[in-house]
DNA sequence: AGCTTAAAGCAAATCTGTTGCATCAGGGTC
DNA sequence: GACCCTGATGCAACAGATTTGCTTTAAGCT
C-alpha cells in the first residue's frame, strides 16, 4: 500500500532530490546507489528494495524531468501551435541532457511503464493543441496521427541519428501533419 | 588495431557466442559479466577492458541480431515491396525479443554509434526497395521520407507504446508514405 | 491507546567491477 | 625464418556495490 503522507513518501522525495542534486554535482556516470543513499539520509538497502537498481531509480527521476511544466502556448491557430510545440519539444529533447533523460527513462524500464508515461505526456500536450483547434472550428487531425507524423520522426532521429536536427525539421513535420491530414489517401 | 585473424578475433567471437547462449539459457536479467567470461573461457577483466560493461557488450551483440539477413523481397511494385518490408520489420521488432534487442542496442551505446548502425540497416533495405521502384519507372519518395513516415512511427510505438501493433498498421504507414509522397503540401 | 503491517535500518556475506603487473600471441622487419 | 614491438590477455588482490535475514520503526486502523 502506498502511504502518501507517510515516511515512504518522505524517503521517496529525499531520494529523488538526492539523485537530482548528485547528477548535477558529480555527473551521472559517477553516481552510485550508496552515494545517493548517503545524501538522502537513507540506507542503501532501502533503495535496492524499493527500486531494484540504479537504472530503475534514474528512470523514475528521468520521467519526472520529462513531464511538461506548462500547457503549450496558444498562437491563435493550429499550425502555429503545433509548430511552436514541435520546435520546443525537439529543442529540449535533442539536447544532451534531454537525450540522457530519454535514455534513462527507457533504460530502467523493463515493463515499458515509464516509456508509456513519456508518450502519454506528449499525447496530452498535443490533445490540448488539437482541442483548441476544434474550438476555433479548424479541421484537425487526431492525436495518433500527430504522434505518427510529428513526434515519432523527431524521437526516432533523436535516438538513432542525433545529428542535424533543426527547428526547420520540426516546422516541416508540423506543416505536413496539418496540411496532409486531409490529403488524398 | 584490429587483428582480424588473431586472438582478439577469437575472443570476441567466443564472448559473443557465450552471450547469445546464456541469454537463451538463463535470460538476460540473470546475465553477468563473470558468467559470460566463464562460458567464453576468458577472464572477466578482458571483457571489462574491451567492452567496459555488460550493457555495451549486449549492445554489440544486439546490433548483430538486428542486421538484416537478406535484401527485401521483390513483389513487383513499390507499394507491395514497402508493405512487405514494413510488415516483416514490425513483426520482428515488436516481438519481446526484438524489443529487447533494440533497447540493448540503444542503451549500451554512449556515443550513438550502434544506434546509427541500426538506422543505417533500415535505410539500406529501404534504398533497395526504392531503387527497384525507380528502375521500374515508378515515382518514389526518398529514403528520408520513408524513414519519417514508416520506420519512425513503428519504432516509436515499439519503444514507447508496445501494445496493439499489427500488420494493418504497417500497411497503412506504407500506403500513406507512397501515396502521400506526391500529395499537396 | 493499542494493534497490525509495510517499510526502513542494520550488519554480515557475497559478488561485481577495477587495477597493476606479468605473460603471451601476432604482425612487421630484417 | 628468427627477432623485436605492440597490444591484448591472464592473474591476483582489492575496493566497492549488491543481497539478505533479522530487528526496529512508524503510519493507519479499530
Amino acid at each position: 500500500m502506498v502511504r502518501p503522507g507517510g515516511r515512504s513518501a518522505r524517503v521517496q522525495q529525499a531520494v529523488h532530490t538526492a539523485v537530482r542534486e548528485l547528477q548535477a554535482e558529480v555527473g551521472r556516470p559517477e553516481l552510485t546507489v550508496p552515494m545517493v543513499a548517503a545524501r538522502a539520509g537513507v540506507t542503501p538497502s532501502t533503495i535496492y528494495r524499493r527500486w531494484g537498481d540504479l537504472q530503475e531509480l534514474l528512470s523514475d527521476v528521468a520521467v519526472e524531468h520529462l513531464r511538461p511544466e506548462a500547457p503549450p502556448e496558444d498562437h491563435g491557430d493550429l499550425l502555429a501551435d503545433l509548430r511552436g510545440w514541435a520546435e520546443q519539444f525537439l529543442e529540449e529533447m535533442s539536447s544532451p541532457a534531454g537525450r540522457a533523460y530519454i535514455r534513462d527513462a527507457l533504460l530502467g524500464d523493463a515493463d515499458g511503464d515509464n516509456a508509456g508515461r513519456c508518450s502519454a505526456y506528449a499525447a496530452e500536450q498535443i490533445a490540448v493543441v488539437l482541442a483548441r483547434a476544434e474550438e476555433r472550428g479548424e479541421e484537425a487531425p487526431d492525436v495518433e496521427t500527430v504522434l505518427d507524423r510529428v513526434v515519432a520522426p523527431m524521437m526516432y532521429r533523436i535516438l538513432f541519428r542525433p545529428a542535424g536536427l533543426t527547428d526547420a525539421y520540426a516546422d516541416r513535420l508540423a506543416r505536413e501533419a496539418v496540411q496532409g491530414f486531409g490529403a488524398p489517401r
